[in-house]
DNA sequence: CCGATTTATGCTCTCATTGAGCATAATAGG
DNA sequence: CCTATTATGCTCAATGAGAGCATAAATCGG
């Protein structure tokens, strides 16, 4: 285990500014108490139909405050070294991973008290600034334990390619039951039981593969229905179905594959997962791995042609059993063209 | 003019962190060029039509470095104070308008440098959190000259409620055709020619009232063309149709209508900037404002009444002439039930 | 009081999109 | 040759969105 580094302590200058216009505020400094701002990546790549992220094995994996386990890539940001956020963040990427990242996209600051173990000792705030980013899949050169993780044993009620996931059966829903009873009232109850309809398509709405997020929160807050108060909120992730991972690192993977599914629909991301050339097939099976559901093959390729997504090459690709397939490329000039050039996202299909 | 504030010299203690698995980095220290962390408030309302957002003039009209004009309210993330962003923000907007605010979501973390004028004297940075807050409006009661403006008047070019803005056609165009000319060799002119034609809708694509922070990104970026160097960026702000705003605040007011416009479609988010009690006319007019186009009145009803999005209070109004048209109330349920229960958002119509 | 104007509201028609399924073609493997 | 597997073309029905017609109920200016 590594030695703890001693407690460091330096001195800032910050100007007071009244140039700003913040009335009533004119003469008031900067804050006080000064945040430290890091990046988190959540990287993210597909092979043989599973999407998978990049991860850090901790050094000291059960702590049991949340500093066990799996992190995401995380890094301070440095202002002196980087003119924006996004170079920061492709800095530390090429640092931790030795990626070459394709597409990189801020998704959200979170700067929550105690989200950080050691932030309640030092007294200092932690704030992060998260970001998603697109890459093939690629051996990892980087230094330290860094590695592949399918994204789904993080968020396994999210892929229903093979059906209902189980999961949701055995102790999802009896925890969110639990935790519909013990609503005070009738009014309350019906809103609980209306809200965990929503996220998990119980009965009325159809499964939204967007929800992510919204699905991990209401998985977050009931987890702690019949446990202990609330000292130690870390616990309610580590109840949650699927592996746990260190600090919010988990909400902030649900907020990533919330915002990747929405858009998907809209911006031809996908293709920043993929080789140049590829058959029509494996680029449905992508789709298919970060959307979590099946699509209409047939409809899917249709969508494709009215948008112009994709180009023929002329060569096939013959391996594997069946008909050969023709491989394509991306249209880049859709980029610049169509208001709205996705695939195809419909709702849930039944199993095949 | 206020006096300038004293430097204010601080010292912070950072603990150094063995439990956060950054790899390679581990017993690197947090960053040691601190950036002071602030909140950026875009606050919306719509009266009469016209939607605005709550701007602070400044002391210092003129000074040429992007602090004059007008500014969005901001100020300092204090964490010692506020566990959450949310909560540090809300109390913000309280403490410097007295607002009553209904809604609020984070939209973009702002850190590149240079965006404020004097971090380049001082050394550290200023990253800000910006927000987007909805209200009814009503009359601001907060310390310092803070007042409600025409968001049109900073973005002119994003209302077509009454035809083409005519700044398109006069310094848009030309501007935009200059620095088409201005490309290098005919491939690159034929992508910037397909960009400006997108943003615009000038040709092949139709008007997107989405894509507000696109055409902003493009109008600042030519807006340079012809100018001197790159010295001053601001200048490029300042020569940009419509009012001029400090710092980078018109670029968070495009992303904020931009989210707001997308967010229309699939989130119940108008009623939070009207009264409880409202005609169906005057629903409409509000989602006109902030979409900036004209509704087809029979279809925007027809999709409220297919979401159930509303339910009739039996109350009439009768001011003003015409028919007097029944007042409704937002159907609260909704807000839990379909899983995307918006307005109507269609492709701009040609003015009535 | 009348007619012009303004606003509210109901209904229809058409076209594009999309979910779903049928049918056929081309390959590998036994 | 037969079967499994994948590719690909085509049709059908339901839905939703854009556009327009028609009618009802009020105000306003004579």
């Amino acid at each position: 285990m590594a030695a703890r580094p001693p407690v460091v302590e330096f001195a800032l200058t910050v100007n007071g500014n009244d140039a700003y216009p913040a009335p009533g505020a004119r003469n008031e400094q900067l804050p006080r108490a000064v945040t430290a701002v890091g990046l988190t990546a959540v990287i993210v790549a597909v092979t043989d139909e599973t999407p998978r992220i990049l991860s850090v094995r901790s050094v000291t994996p059960e702590r049991g405050d949340g500093a066990g386990g799996d992190a995401l890539p995380f890094g301070p940001f440095d202002p002196e070294q980087h003119r924006t956020l996004d170079s920061g963040l492709r800095r530390l990427v090429a640092e931790q991973t030795g990626l070459d990242v394709r597409y990189v996209e801020q998704l959200y600051t979170f700067a929550d008290k105690d989200r950080h173990p050691d932030e309640r000792a030092g007294g200092s705030r932690l704030l992060s600034v998260a970001y998603l980013a697109l890459t093939r899949e690629q051996p990892v050169s980087g230094s330290g334990d860094v590695h592949w993780c399918d994204w789904y044993g993080f968020l396994p009620w999210e892929d229903w390619r093979f059906g209902h996931p189980a999961c949701i059966d055995d102790p999802i829903r009896p925890t969110l039951l639990r935790w519909i009873d013990a609503a005070d009232d009738a009014g309350k109850r019906r809103g609980r039981e209306e809200r965990a309809g929503i996220c998990f398509g119980l009965d009325l709405a159809p499964w939204d593969p967007v929800r992510v997020l919204e699905r991990y929160e209401l998985l977050y807050e009931t987890a702690l229905v019949g446990e202990a108060p609330r000292n130690r909120s870390n616990s309610a992730a580590a109840a949650l179905p699927g592996a746990a991972m260190a600090f919010d690192n988990r909400r902030i993977l649900a907020t990533a594959l919330g915002r990747l599914r929405g858009k998907l629909a809209y911006r031809p991301l996908v293709f920043d997962l993929l080789p140049g050339e590829f058959t029509l097939f494996r680029l449905q099976r992508v789709v298919e791995a970060l959307s979590g559901q099946r699509l209409h093959k047939q409809n899917f390729r249709r969508t494709l042609a009215a948008n112009a997504l994709i180009e023929p090459t002329g060569r096939m690709q013959s391996e594997g059993r069946g008909r050969p397939a023709e491989l394509f490329r991306f249209r880049r000039a859709v980029l610049r063209a169509k208001p709205t050039a996705g695939v195809a996202m419909p709702t849930l299909r039944p199993a095949p």
